[in-house]
DNA sequence: ATAATATAGGACTTTTGGAGTCCGACTTCG
DNA sequence: CGAAGTCGGACTCCAAAAGTCCTATATTAT
């Protein structure tokens, strides 16, 4: 359907409160402030974090904290640390390919589509929406 | 996933084929060539007819022909034909809407890029992949 | 030390949409 | 009439998204 999963919606959302408060906040603070499940957001904060675009700090008075500049975070990277794939089709996947790969007449035109599309990803960054 | 549907992919091989072709060609013809399932590509083939940039004749010696010009098909508008929703979000869909919208922190930037992608799919048409 | 608060992460269910199949009806030509 | 085509509903199957639950672990405050 060509849609944004909500796991990047939700790590948008996320991602904003942190870069518009600063400093540490916790999942608790962030779902309940937008609306969203906790249990959900936490799996989404975790995967950020694995991206390294936050930190995390455990224990009491912990959360997570922004360590990019907001200019730093495309929607590319973050579609990337929450999906697990991000191409147009599958043969415009690393590691996916396709068994009609060899003969298809439109995977030219499909690979460079996946390229304006990672372009359209790439303009939009942490900083636009703030 | 942010993955064009088998659904366009198989549409567009099938008006690839017709702009090629030119005339008539049945949907057996164009399932066999290219190794898709007739069933599948018989609704299709409906819905492009539906969309008006085909026309189709039934009987003996019928099939589909193409009534637009390469040019004027874009990849959005084969989209819109196959796929019921097209939106990145649901907000920036036409009737489907979200309940969170009326205090969603990112929705502006969602119908920005909902614009810049639609942008991406116009760049691609029938004519590019002759 | 202990209790409270927070992330870490595995396992699970439910929901949704894509993909593909099947079959009967209708239309046209020879 | 009968063959070759489109038309279209209903259906199954499967994978991914969405959401839930529960336990472990780390850190800080008292
Ligand atoms: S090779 Fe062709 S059919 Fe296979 S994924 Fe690429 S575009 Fe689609
Ligand atoms: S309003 Fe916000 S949460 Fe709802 S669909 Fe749009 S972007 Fe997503």
């Amino acid at each position: 359907m060509l849609r944004l999963s909500k796991r990047v919606e939700y790590g948008l959302v996320a991602l904003q409160h942190l870069a518009r408060r600063g400093g540490v906040s916790t999942v608790r603070e962030m779902s309940d402030d937008n609306g969203i499940s906790y249990d959900l957001l936490a799996k989404i904060m975790q995967d950020l974090k694995r991206d390294g675009m936050i930190c995390s700090h455990q224990g009491v008075r912990g959360g997570y904290t922004l360590i990019l500049a907001p200019q730093e975070i495309t929607l590319t990277r973050v579609v990337n640390a929450l999906e697990k794939e991000n191409s147009i089709t599958s043969c415009t996947s690393a590691g996916e390919g396709c068994t009609r790969e060899p003969d298809c007449s439109i995977k030219d035109s499909m690979h460079i589509l996946q390229g304006t599309m990672e372009q359209a990803l790439n303009s939009v960054t942490l900083a636009k929406l703030l």
